[in-house]
DNA sequence: TAAACAATGTTATTCTTTTAACAATAAATA
DNA sequence: TATTTATTGTTAAAAGAATAACATTGTTTA
């Protein structure tokens, strides 16, 4: 399979969330036109998406809902699966768990890592929470690729160099502090004040441009 | 000023968080080097942002971090700051109010929304929740241009509906339905599965890469 | 059935972003 | 002081992503 474009790939995992709440209320098929509506993007984008992960159908009553489902579920998921581990289970650990609690998905999110010993052995938000100390032996143990990191910014460092000693071959980093992981693990970084801070830069630019109040004094 | 590049302001953000703590450690110049090992980019990469926006050095002993951190400042921040809400005070609410909590920035998370009666008029991580009956007069009384949308996604279309009515000129979105908005109010969609989702796709491929074991039976 | 329409599939173009190439110059060194 | 080195600043090229243009083809309708 040749490599899609990750702009792609971030679409298809959005597109089939949506599917699927069409396929929850009865809806068997679906345009281009629909699909791009539910996003905010062209209907374009949406059939060269589809293009590029080889569907195609000879209706023009739009597309397969369930064929289309599936298909990306081929090209998204591991056949068997994946597990997860949520590092650090604060309130940013127990909101991503929560999202996945009671979801039919390959991912799942099979074990939480924290330093506090009121945490540690209980189960959290459906999680079982483990010490920290135990990252390594856990992480082999029931064989977790994937780390969501959301531990505060101070331990961001250590606990990466730790989780990439212990094999994991994923990390998803929430934390606001940018992690270095060797090339073989994929890394994404993820940071919220970024997000909000690039939404309060554009807003400063509409308010400037509609009205030089706030500059002219 | 000539718009910057959607990528430069978000490698901005996360250099002024950098920069911020070489300050702290007592470094008053930086190299572009440096920065871009922090950041896993490279030196011309940062050098490039640096001079969009318009800063530049005579001296070959690195940038003045002080200097660096204020120009920043003057492109992403609004001269009297931005007030900013979170809708839906959840875990994941409570997440990133306590991110900016005790942080001194020019953006302030002045309100919290939520349904909850065990919540409103109560202060959480140190904002005041209220009712989400009072979104529009409090956001009117308050000024609050942004606002953070963390409500259950079956709420989040009704509740973005509200917000852009209430005036709102910017909508942070982390619910995992995406949202529809007049083209003058800003918006960002952000999805947590859909990362977590691409991180395992990446996994996939790299474990699929070196051993063609989960593709064989 | 023929014409018009509406939808998909694909190539070409444009735009954005990153990377490469290299000129300029302060600082260090022989 | 002349030479080398290290660093910045800038233009040029390449890569990646979105958009536009358009060909194709079921479906509907006159």
């Amino acid at each position: 399979m040749k490599s899609l474009p990750e702009k792609t790939i971030e679409r298809l995992s959005v597109y089939r969330r949506t599917l699927l709440n069409c396929l929850a209320e009865g809806k068997e098929y679906i345009y281009s036109h629909e699909i791009a509506n539910l996003h905010n993007i062209t209907a374009v984008q949406v059939r060269r998406d589809i293009m590029l992960i080889g569907y195609s159908t000879t209706l023009k009553k739009g597309y397969n809902v369930r064929a289309l489902i599936e298909l990306i579920g081929d090209i998204l998921d591991s056949p068997r699966g994946l597990n997860v581990a949520v590092v650090g289970i604060g309130n940013l650990g127990r909101a991503i768990t929560a999202y996945f609690r009671g979801k039919r998905s390959r991912l799942q999110i099979v074990a939480a890592f924290d330093t506090d010993p009121e945490k540690i052995n209980r189960v959290i938000s459906g999680v079982k929470c483990y010490s920290m100390n135990d990252l390594q032996q856990i992480i082999n143990e029931k064989q977790i690729p994937v780390a969501i990191l959301t531990v505060p910014p101070d331990y961001a460092a250590k606990v990466s160099e730790a989780l990439v000693y212990s094999g994991i071959k994923g990390i998803l980093n929430y934390t606001s502090v940018p992690v270095n992981v060797p090339s073989d693990v994929v890394l994404e970084n993820y940071d919220m004040i970024t997000s909000l801070e690039k939404v309060a830069y554009y807003v400063k630019q509409k308010l400037g441009d509609n009205s030089k109040v706030s500059y002219e004094e």
